[in-house]
DNA sequence: CGGATGCTCGCATTCGAAGTCAGTATCGCC
DNA sequence: GGCGATACTGACTTCGAATGCGAGCATCCG
């Protein structure tokens, strides 16, 4: 046996190691390895002797070290864009539960841009973290890297359409035909429709879902301006779609609740009209905000609950079985009627 | 030297290492790890050579293996209650923003209820991270583990009397007094106050800050009712309010934003009262639905980037030079005069 | 031409825990 | 008492990159 330098641990600075504590009890260092796993085959007094001494010492096995023999960090990236976590911070409030019930942590990569996906690419992979949630546009290349790594990922409300990838999604398209629904089925005749910007996957899913839904239900004419996702984008969308056609439509579609807050706001504050006798706004998320007295938005509401705990299991799963199919689970949102749209006939 | 078992890097899930980058280049392992050290002294020749063969094997240098050895994970622990990711998303997307810029990833613990903190606490430390972020509550007996553990470590808008440690804070108490001397100075005569839950030290300091420095004006009665930072609870304050006195204050000082929004639309939609002109309102914050129209709350607003980017700061400095001593930064609040409060004389 | 200098490079070791394997003690049982 | 089975334990190797040290080589100078 190699004699180890004498490093006691109470010297500043340097933590107890394993091979400390094995000092201090007078076993071997693999003894000390084996009282720290769980079900190993240890004996009632060598358990007590390591244990006393690691107390003493106040030794905590180095995660860093283990990963590196076990392959596994214990670690799942989550790549969230800043917009999400500012519009809709539940999302990363229940990834990281759920993930922290399950005895992993959060690396957290925000992008301000999703362009910076490249760079934080290469470094979510250098960090051998065991999954990643993608909540951020990604391209089918990128996706190839990751697995040719085999990481286990899967995307969070977004997907890719030419190849088969794992993600949990918010059927988009279905909630807003069905928003479509009732405010046709309300008599509304004339759309305005507020989008997400260019690159968000669900604005866009969000935006299309409608159009195709009222082209089908006769309605040819809805005139479409583009957000930002921003209160204030809400209120320079209203104002933009009455200077586009001169008048302002019956009902207005936002690709998000903030933005149909905006539009409310205009409406009431900027034209002084009343909301939703003059005019119906609709937003989608189901942002807590909506539900706020002054506006009762009706919306379209995702379960970010289950949409999170679902995109953990899965990647559990991945991380347990890295043969497992790809799979997409959809969720249905869930229609909110509040009374920031008139819902009957007038 | 040792013959490494022949493992190809193109075989399925088994990602290059460094060896594996030596053998295809024909150099030996030092020099790869050289060549992707910036500044290390390698000829051109080397280094082409060396590069050509990890683009071909998609080689990424492994972060664990060079943290075992470098003794720097560069990785920064951040531990955020749940209730401030969701009220104050803006802080977790700052500190990211901060650290990631300077090559830091962040490893996430949110804590549902602060009391967590003990078992997450062990984690973070096992997981070799260089320094921590502290938006949580912490015994000073935890500050010791941390601190004997060598790791830099600063709190976020909360602190310790009873010894010093590294601090950014916003100065609640100066704030709650600004919005006193306000609502006082316009000639409120009686006063509510809508507290955050008991454990939050930002709530105790507003709500002190607000009771001082009405007392310092000769107002001895406020009535203080309980809430928990949501709306609902700013909502149920209100009417708690009128319960206890059997009449409203003339104004209400909440401990946060989203009390006072809960607050204002108590007032409007179930009271029936005009804000601000039978009740004035005012919160703490600075949140963004603070600003819009519906509500155009006035508050003290917590300049966050500021904060973040101070506590990125003095973390850094303190993995540069761990002796540094211990440091508290405070920032002032910043008055926003909205239309939920009456500013002036009657 | 010899020696001094400065670059490059490879060898061997290191970081800290986990796991393999072989060896030892203990036990039950015939 | 002897045998095999079982329960523990320790020595050694492994994970993958970084780095101190010294060897090899070229350059430069006198």
């Amino acid at each position: 046996m190699k004699v180890r330098a004498i490093t006691p641990a109470e010297q500043a600075g340097n933590r107890a190691t394993s091979y400390d504590v094995a000092r201090v009890a007078r076993v071997s260092q693999s003894a000390v390895s084996r009282c720290f796993k769980p079900g190993a085959s240890v004996s009632r007094k060598m358990r007590a002797r390591v244990m006393k001494a690691a107390a003493e010492l106040g030794y905590q096995p180095n995660a860093i070290a283990r990963s590196l023999i076990t392959r596994r960090s214990n670690m799942v990236a989550v790549v969230i864009s800043q917009q999400t976590n500012r519009y809709y911070p539940e999302v990363l409030v229940e990834l990281s539960r759920g993930f922290s019930e399950r005895g992993i942590r959060v690396l957290l990569f925000t992008l301000e841009h999703e362009s910076d996906i490249d760079v934080v690419l290469e470094q979510i992979l250098q960090y051998q973290v065991d999954g990643v949630v993608e909540a951020a546009r990604l391209s089918s290349a990128q996706v190839d890297l990751i697995e040719q790594r085999g990481v286990p990922f899967v995307f969070f409300n977004r997907s890719l359409r030419d190849r088969p990838v794992n993600a949990v999604c918010c059927d988009q398209a279905e909630g807003a035909r069905w928003l479509v629904n009732r405010l046709v089925g309300a008599g509304h005749k004339s759309f305005g429709i507020v989008s997400g910007p260019k690159d968000s996957a669900v604005s866009v899913e969000r935006t299309q879902g409608a159009l195709a839904r009222l082209a089908e239900l006769g309605i040819k004419t809805a005139t479409i301006v583009q957000g930002d996702y921003s209160y204030d984008s809400g209120i320079a969308g209203l104002r933009t779609l009455r200077e586009k056609t001169g008048k302002l439509p019956d009902a207005v579609i936002c690709a998000n609740d903030v933005m149909a807050l905006g539009c409310m706001d205009a409406a009431r504050f900027q034209m002084g009209l009343k909301v939703p006798g003059d005019i119906s706004i609709v937003g989608f998320d189901g942002v807590s905000a909506a539900g706020w007295k002054s506006y009762d938005l009706t919306t379209v509401r995702q379960p970010v609950r289950s949409m999170a705990e679902a995109a953990v299991a899965m990647i559990m799963e991945r991380i347990e079985n890295p043969k497992l199919p790809p799979e997409k689970r959809t969720f249905s949102g869930i229609l909110v009627d509040g009374s920031s749209a008139r819902l009957q006939k007038a």
